[in-house]
DNA sequence: GTGAAAGCGCTAACAA
DNA sequence: TTGTTAGCGCTTTCAC
């Protein structure tokens, strides 16, 4: 019943040492464990910090050894995508290497969340940053400028226009080339594709090299060949429903995917419309995610390497947090485009 | 070629107030953006920082206002398993009503990882944590311990043996009995389990409830019925393959696996040695996780309410963050057990 | 516009 | 065994 409520102030070691009647010094060193406290003493402050529900703040404890732990922030859009999953153990198994432990963040695909995350992650102290950036309509930039302001090396997994930074990535535009045309060269002609959520640079690129495959043949892209789906199961299930019942008399022999996650949803689908892949309709997914391989129909899919791009990410990272100490010297952004490559399996077959 | 190599020593606020000739208050001003300097001044200071390359402490500068950031340490066993992404997104979302942040780590099943990663995140003054801790052999709780000692808020989500703890589970005893029963009343006889990992107490408690099954009945459990394959799609596959090739003559009619990653890996194995489910074969997963539902033979599993798990982990940590900053009052340990439900589908069938 | 100085919460000497 | 003191890197008054 004594204690007065008090203001809202946070508890300090000093309030403890009041409390129990001893020094800062020797609250200190019952925290930390040393031997040095007399049985009686130690009890009457833990008591204290009991009491007071004081708890230490670690950025001020740490402050002398700045550099015991080594960290790298992971911003991802969405977790439930294993494509991150990879991004991260490549990064990890890199990262561990050298000292450090890499925290992951989803700004699940809020512009907003985005900002604050990486304003968290730089209070935080990280040492560096790996971001997967959202595509943004109002170019606000300043958390990445702020970034830069504040001297913290970041590296992006999908480029922002306008901005000079690292980035590890895969040529999309290229790959997602080399799988369309796969399907025309095997003889397809009514293909789509679906196409990824707005917020993501990935999704142009792909819909640029859909349409690049057919410039560079007699087919002819008309813009209804795309169409907006999004990034997991649900999308690629429910537009692919939607789509198929409405152009029954008139569907595609073949389908791109943004990803495997569309493409497993668009498989079941047509499953459930009764049309057989790749007999009726062949598909193509992108990534190359883990289950890819073991659906009963593999799916064929465009490989993104996306334990070599934590792995190089995380590199390349370290390089500029460590190597920016040494001198000021490499500031030269880098820009790694890792090769994404078409893997066949059965989800799709030629017409001819 | 001036600047000589200094020390390894951090480079402070004061060495680049001294590069510039100015005062570190005009520095930091500079570094806040205060519209109150000079801009040939700010330029001087400005390049100074180029120069020097140096990074304002985070640490000491978030000091005045700690309670900016409000976050929440996540640690997790394996990124690559859906699972935790929906742990993580239900306690998204109530964090984010309450102003906290979600921080992911994932230990990757490596003890020293799990100790370092809680150490790491106490230190960065996370305000409260949610564990997967590993069943751990050495029985060191050493970290959960300095936990206490720190006074940071954590709740488990899998129960730790010896340790008074928040947590939030399922009873999964109960639901692999239930399963198990449902196979068994199904008149299945021969039925094995394909068992997780020996790092998690899950993987026991499953094991158990399979066991419980047959001790309500007149089948008699046996030893061999528990096959340990592990957490992930390829466990599932190697472990299926194996099995189902050495019992040829004398296959299972049915299994319960661990997880819907190992199940959907054992459904891979059998669909190439050509046993077909679940006509001769029945399938039960655990977890339900998203995908379960998509495959072209949708998994029959335990629903995990993972999101609700992840949400009320949330809730009961902040409540203690918050409510323990008020006064010492609600110490009491809390234990939520939640509902875990089997979801009939089309992987099983039964036998009479 | 800018600098000097105090203070944030804690730990590490060093005395007592 | 415990207390005193200085100092960590930064921001913030408040003079100049």
């Amino acid at each position: 019943m004594p204690s007065e409520a008090s203001t809202q102030k946070r508890v300090t070691i000093s309030d403890v040492a009041r409390y129990a009647g001893v020094s800062n010094a020797t609250v200190s060193a019952v925290l930390n464990n040393k031997g040095t406290v007399k049985d009686s003493t130690r009890r009457r402050v833990l008591e204290a910090i009991e009491k007071l529900n004081y708890r230490p703040s670690g950025a001020a404890r740490r402050r002398l050894q700045p550099t015991l732990h080594r960290t790298i922030g992971l911003v991802v859009k969405e977790v439930d995508n294993p494509y991150f999953a990879d991004i991260f153990l490549g990064a990890r198994a890199v990262a561990n290497q050298h000292g450090y432990t890499v925290l992951i963040t989803s700004s699940e695909s809020d512009f907003t969340s985005e900002h604050r995350i990486v304003d968290l992650l730089a209070d935080k102290d990280v040492d560096g940053l790996i971001i997967n950036p959202l595509l943004e309509e109002q170019a606000d930039l300043s958390h990445l400028f702020e970034l830069k302001r504040r001297n913290i090396p970041f590296v992006l997994i999908e480029n922002v226009l306008g901005l000079q930074a690292n980035i590890v990535d895969v040529d999309n535009v290229a790959a997602s080339k080399e799988a369309t045309r796969y399907l025309i060269e095997g003889g397809h002609e009514r293909i789509i594709h679906f196409a990824g959520p707005r917020y993501s640079l990935h999704t142009e690129e792909r819909i640029e090299g859909f349409r690049r495959a057919f410039s560079e043949t007699n087919l002819i892209f008309r813009e209804d060949m795309i169409v907006y789906a999004g990034a997991r199961l649900k999308d690629g299930y429910e537009k692919g429903l939607a789509y198929f019942q409405e152009h029954r008399d008139n569907p595609p022999t073949a389908v791109t995917c943004y990803n495997d996650l569309v493409a497993i949803g668009l498989m079941r689908a047509l499953h459930q419309l009764g049309i057989k892949v790749p007999d009726q309709v062949s598909i193509i997914g992108y990534d190359d995610i883990a289950i890819a391989e073991y659906l009963p129909i593999p799916l064929t899919t465009v490989r993104v390497p996306k334990t070599e791009m934590g792995a190089k990410a995380a590199e390349l990272l370290i390089r500029q947090i460590e190597g920016a100490n040494g001198r000021g010297g490499s500031d030269a952004v880098e820009r790694i485009f890792l090769q994404a490559q078409l893997v066949v399996r059965n989800s799709t077959r030629p017409l001819k």
